[in-house]
DNA sequence: AACGTCGGTGTAAATAATGAACCGATGCAT
DNA sequence: ATGCATCGGTTCATTATTTACACCGACGTT
């Protein structure tokens, strides 16, 4: 198909743990011909995307990203407001609280302060989160542009855990549950035993641009530690979107008394 | 030629100045056809890479290279590294501080701090350095391994300044005098009235991975002021090459003392 | 010494990229 | 109002680029 995204997909398999990659590894993973998968990572270093390591002749990630994301951050200094907020929310509730941004089809986490318990969820940086699976990626379809909603809806829903909605009708539910609460839930949708509660940014058109969430063990949620969460999550989406430049709409958010 | 090289080189043309760009803008500066220009841009809105203003319908660059970016960060935490080393330089000389990386053919400016003096020297974030025609580059092909100083000395070297070297003798010698100094200086050869020094940076495997560089307005240049500012880059620049998990050559530097 | 795997190269075949023409919408002069 | 230019985007026949297979030498294990 098209042979930029299938390079670009390359890029996906790097993560937390998958620092560094063979050309061998990378053609089996995306199932791409190795003779192929090298000219497309040498392109992509020739850019400074990906940079090849000289004495094992792995493949990393190159420091062209760093200059990439220097450039937006100068545009928009995403990073900058997020991270007080992330800090204060943490603080606040004791659990660790993320923020991610739509990017391609799914959201891609740019922002994480752990909480300092000893039980507490850890989330791994530059993670991209399903828009089905995760609080965030339902608080983001709730209230994102219609077009961006309907494609969320329309996609092949893996199963991730157990609990993970897997048909068009049961997502759709929680995403107008969500558009009536203003914010969103998910109980081990997306990693067992941790549980999300998540309320989408805003962009500067009134439409959801990302989502602010925070990460709860199982084990330690109840009604009234939900709602606790909840009274700080909500001036902290906020102040995100505000921050960010974005507007909200007038009718958010929707109920928070009840 | 290359599908994916012309795909990514669209993304060179958004600066600090730049920070949207339409389709014909890319299309024109590119030289690559709307439509295609187009797909490319579709293709790497999948990916993150770049995502378009839905009111404006122009394109940025996308959150994916935030994601990317602290992955990166994550496996090799060089801007938490740079980020005191570079103030304390700052602090010490006065002057704006830069750290770039080779990224590609060229090095990627990867972080900066300025001198708080009101004349002072602005460097923009994300700045990409040829390696002819700044201090940063003389200094880190001076130490590269082989093949890229082979590269960086055959390649058409573009005149930006008036005394940009612009004939492969000329960067030759200066980067001969370079390795036998263990410093370059590059008086005005990328910026008019800009004055840089720089030292490299070395990677594990003890050719230069980068280079760490202090820019002064020419103006209050003196050989003095060169000395004192060297006596400060110097331990930072081993300071960076350490921290960043590098291994300093045997022969480095070669004489300090003259 | 035999085997497997690694990164990398060259080739002919085929698929995916290409660019010109075209479209409707918008903005800007006259 | 009217004409003109430019915008983002689409279509489709042509073709040039990508692709996959076989092959290579190097390295590590058995």
């Amino acid at each position: 198909m098209r042979t930029v995204e299938k390079a670009l997909k390359l890029l996906d398999f790097f993560s937390d743990k998958v620092v560094e990659a063979g050309l061998s590894d990378l053609a089996r993973l995306s199932g791409i011909d190795k003779a192929t998968v090298l000219r497309m990572l040498n392109d992509m270093a020739e850019c400074g995307l990906v940079e090849q390591n000289p004495d094992t002749k792995r493949w990393r990630l190159g420091a062209g990203v760093l200059r990439l994301a220097r450039l937006r951050e100068a545009a928009q200094p995403v990073t900058r407001v997020m991270t007080p907020i992330l800090e204060r929310l943490a603080d606040e509730t004791g659990e660790t609280a993320h923020v991610s941004l739509v990017s391609g089809r799914d959201l891609a986490n740019v922002g994480v302060v752990e909480s300092t318990r000893a039980n507490r969820v850890h989330i791994e940086p530059g993670l991209t989160l399903p828009l089905h699976a995760t609080a965030s990626g339902v608080a983001f379809a709730a209230f994102a542009r219609p077009e961006q909603t309907e494609r969320a809806l329309s996609r092949k829903l893996t199963a991730i855990t157990g609990t993970t909605p897997v048909t068009r009708d049961d997502l759709a539910a929680r995403i107008a549950l969500t558009r009536g609460r203003g914010y969103s839930v998910a109980d081990q949708t997306f990693e067992s035993e941790v549980h999300g509660l998540a309320m989408p940014i805003f962009g500067p058109d009134g439409f959801a641009c990302g989502a602010l969430a925070v990460a709860v063990p199982s084990s330690r949620v109840t009604p009234a530690y939900e709602r606790s969460i909840l009274a700080a999550l909500a001036p902290a989406a906020r102040e995100a979107t505000l921050g960010l430049g974005g507007r909200l709409p007038a009718d958010f958010p929707p109920n928070l008394q009840e």
